[in-house]
DNA sequence: AATAAGTGTTCTGGTCGGGAGAACGGGGGG
DNA sequence: CCCCCCGTTCTCCCGACCAGAACACTTATT
């Protein structure tokens, strides 16, 4: 489902605020030269996301500026997913003390909705609307485990298999294998595979159709989680969290 | 500072962007019809911004993505005044179990940045990224206090004095008193303004320089503060937060 | 001080692409 | 079965985007 007729000055405008988000507040000259564009034209553009709220401009340097969390935020707000969710990660957090996330798919890719810190959570490098790999996290296997294989494998095609770190699964069959292993368990693990020392359980959220919705999680060092628990008391907090999300979805 | 040569392009790109975000996911004819474009230009529009996951379709609706948090949430992310104040005003709603709210201004509005939540808490809809008018709540009084004149004359013209209730100030004389009152007490009030039952208290966040960089506050139905609360315990409680905030930026 | 080199901003014209309008395809209701 | 309305595709013309040059500053260097 490609554009037939992109509308390349929107194109233009979408990666230069990418392009200022991922340098942090920089220049018109700089922001020029990186996207291969006039100066004049970065600057037309600049003011006119400027004029909107999407762009501010800082002594001579530009940056985002938070109109987007306005839109995202809007966005978020108005997903049933999240509405429901947000208490019971919340809770789900105070009650572990560990870092507790809630993660839905969204173009084949895993998008942060909240996370929610736990006295002792351990602080990972993530926000929300952040996006990851869906195989790459508990909460993506979590997801993946109850796509249809086909939806799967459009995924498999469109965003490849980038291997994080060495321990990521790095093939279809690899992948296929640990995805039956989830749905058998009803929750999925990730021990160490994104971050060294990290221990990470999801369960998935799916509605009365058999629909998932999204996944949640609890992430802690693997010092406070001993290899009972990846299979014992934590997973089942975890499955009961998304339950009652589950039932509160479908009345 | 208007854009001179603003890009028309893209401001009926964001246009789009924003009517779907107001009416929710709709489809091709009716946003064509409510912004006077024709159905191609739309269509192309929309394609093009889903391409990019600004926008999603959903059978024959499109609506906003998930993309606007992501470029949102980080440029919350790297804003310093947030990445401080976000555990101060969780513990400011743990400690007084009501709602807590952090807000920043920008381009002359105030920016919600994050809510938290007590156990008592009254369930306003705000939300992060949620954009008001600075003379309308606690938390841009304590903003527009620690601004210069003529930086406020200059949100008045730019935004009006708009009148969300009977009780929501309507006069620049009458801004200026209330302002001067604030300024002397240290904190901002609202009683009901915004909304009847409703008392706020804020404080601003100044950096070392006297430069305004936010604003704390919490909300709390009337009937849990009394009226010496609201000039004792609950304004040294916000205040307290405030500071340790601007202790910690200023290191 | 005077110069040079950097910046952001403005201006103009040519040319490339955005978008009106018409045509297509297909799904749902009378 | 037909009709109406939807999203999508197509084509061609006119308008607007943007390269490049000139301008107005600030800052570093001589």
């Amino acid at each position: 489902m490609d554009a037939k007729h992109p509308v390349r000055t929107t194109e233009k405008t979408l990666a230069l605020v990418e392009e200022l988000m991922e340098k942090g507040p920089c220049g018109v000259t700089e922001l020029a030269s990186d996207l291969q564009m006039g100066k004049s034209a970065v600057h037309n553009h600049l003011t006119t996301l400027q004029k909107h709220g999407y762009v501010l401009k800082d002594g001579d340097d530009y940056r985002v500026g938070l109109k987007f969390l306005e839109v995202g935020g809007h966005s978020r707000k108005s997903m049933e997913v999240y509405q429901i969710a947000e208490p019971e990660v919340k809770s789900l957090a105070a009650d572990t003390g560990e870092l507790a996330n809630l993660l839905v798919e969204e173009q084949g890719m895993g998008v942060y909705l909240m996370r929610a810190k736990g006295d002792d959570a351990v602080d990972l490098d993530t926000y929300a609307g952040l996006r990851t790999n869906l195989h790459t996290t508990a909460l993506g296997k979590a997801i993946l485990a109850n796509l249809p294989e086909s939806r799967v494998d459009e995924i498999i095609e469109r965003h490849g298999l980038e291997q994080k770190t060495p321990k990521s699964i790095g093939t279809r069959q690899e992948l296929f294998e640990v995805l039956e292993a989830v749905r058998e368990r009803g929750y999925a693990i990730d021990d160490g595979e994104r971050l060294e020392g990290l221990r990470c359980i999801a369960a998935p959220i799916k509605s009365s159709s058999g629909e998932v919705l999204g996944a949640i999680s609890v992430s802690a060092p693997a010092s406070r989680v001993s290899d009972e628990d990846l299979h014992g008391a934590l997973p089942e907090r975890v499955l009961s969290a998304a339950n009652v999300v589950e039932l509160n979805i479908n009345y």
